[in-house]
DNA sequence: CGCCAGATCCACT
DNA sequence: GTGGATCTGGCGG
């Protein structure tokens, strides 16, 4: 296993959220590994998408997402949670990947004493506030490289996944985001895996 | 079970 | 001042 590389994450949003699932996001925290396998993920892509965040333009929340494919975007919402994303497409171009959920692999107990409660393996990172609280991935973390080699955060190839086994529909959590962005299928997942949030 | 409100704070208007 | 790419517990059916 190796950290992917640059030319991995070059490449259209929606391609890449099907390509991530299947692959391990890992996390190095006090010299241990913090690991999950990706199984949902979802797409946001550029001003023209009203679910994104750079809907209104760069500003200096959203400028990872004008940056190198393979930075790491997080950011805080709902006063108390972080997201984690994987830039896209290419520089200049504002998209990115929002890691939704990770089947826990490794460091599970680490990963159960990060979350403030208590609760099952199922649970664990079935949800993208959920698996920045279980990683420990915070606004530290934002516009890291995930190429780099002597970074704390990286993603690792897996087995390819058949087509088959891959399933998409609506973007989560878009409140009133207008049509057809509300109901674009930019969301995927691993078909029948309990690790995904929905 | 499903539905709903509260938590909590920062970026942008 | 407003509202958000969420999570959780409480309440009603």
């Amino acid at each position: 296993m190796t950290h992917l590389t640059r030319s991995f994450y070059t490449k259209p949003t929606r391609q890449l959220a099907r390509d991530l699932l299947g692959c391990t996001l890992v996390r190095r925290l006090n010299g241990q590994r913090l690991a999950g396998i990706i199984v949902e993920a979802e797409a946001y892509i550029g001003e023209d998408d009203l679910a994104c965040h750079a809907r209104v333009g760069r500003t200096p929340r959203n400028a990872v997402m004008y940056g190198k494919p393979g930075l790491a975007y997080v950011y805080f919402t709902y006063g108390m949670h972080w997201m984690l994303n994987v830039v896209s497409e290419g520089e200049e171009f504002p998209a990115a990947v929002l890691i939704r959920a990770l089947e826990p692999v490794e460091g599970i107990d680490q990963m159960m004493q990060h979350r403030a409660r208590r609760c099952a393996l199922i649970g664990l990172c079935s949800g993208p506030a959920k698996l920045t609280q279980a990683l420990r991935i915070d606004r530290a973390l934002n516009g890291v490289d995930l190429c780099n080699r002597q970074g704390d955060l990286w993603i690792e190839a897996g087995d390819p996944l058949p087509a088959r086994s891959i399933q998409h529909g609506p973007r989560v959590g878009l409140g009133d985001t207008p049509e057809p962005w509300l109901s674009k299928p930019w969301r995927f997942w691993v078909k029948g895996n309990p690790f995904v949030s929905k």
